[in-house]
DNA sequence: GTACGTGCAAAAAGTTTGCCTACCA
DNA sequence: TGGTAGGCAAACTTTTTGCACGTAC
């Protein structure tokens, strides 16, 4: 079973076919799939599911928090499995190319950045947006 | 004249009375108001200036460099000012209100990061999302 | 004078919702 | 079987655009 589903079931709700359908192209996907690319996704396995349910899924399961939704400044949500593995994004402004990476340094100093602005954190983001180096003239 | 306006002369903008009402709404604007509450601003001080040209404006500016535009994730852009004095944001979860801060360090981390990852940095922001320490519970 | 900006309304894009049927537990 | 989810289409929200008119330079 994978990963979503089975926290899903954890949290006590109820699984439908389009559920699951959602829960494994979201536990396979290694991209930031809009609401779009996840339904064209789960139309390939099954066929009779709707955009609507895909809009009401994956709100679903960001307010169990088993996914994260991101916006990279296109104007569409993307989401990706809410894994233990934290981790940040650099988006290359040429090509839309989403690279993602991790610093535990960085994340310490998040941490203390909030504690120090009298808040409990509770989400972060950070985003760099950047050209490769050699192409960056 | 307000810095926005400054800015878009030396860029060689051609000014109308419409940029020029939207570029000191948003230089006395000490918040980060959206397009319909910029709209609102706007249309204080004439009352002729349509939504449409307020998107345009800010779309402008912000493609000028001269405003920056954010995405707190609740559907709608917010503006500010882009000036010299960058920094992050950190967003109440309970209330919404957006206080902002600056670290040098994590600046710092951003720039080496990038560079690290094989990009030059050229965009990045940090939110950091939290909840007041003493109503945590 | 001419290229460019504006207002208005319509359209587009992304997302949500009402209603009735279908199905999970 | 009862309550909840899904399909479909319509509605809603935010943002963009086509067109005719107006204006900065």
């Amino acid at each position: 079973m994978d990963p979503i589903e089975k926290q899903c079931i954890e949290k006590g709700m109820r699984m439908t076919d389009q559920r699951r359908v959602v829960a494994r192209v979201l536990s396979q996907a290694h991209d930031h799939p809009d609401v779009e690319e996840l339904y064209h996704r789960a139309a390939a396995v099954d066929p009779n599911i709707s955009l609507a349910t895909v809009y009401r899924t994956v709100r679903l399961f960001e307010e169990a928090g088993v996914v994260e939704r991101h916006d990279f400044g296109d104007g569409r949500s993307r989401y990706e499995q809410a894994g233990d593995d934290h981790h940040d994004h650099l988006i290359n402004i040429k090509t839309g190319q989403v690279v993602e990476f991790f610093d535990k340094d960085i994340e310490i100093m998040k941490e203390a950045l909030a504690q120090k602005l009298g808040y409990k954190l509770v989400g972060h983001k950070l985003e760099l947006y950047g050209v490769p180096l050699e192409e960056e003239k």
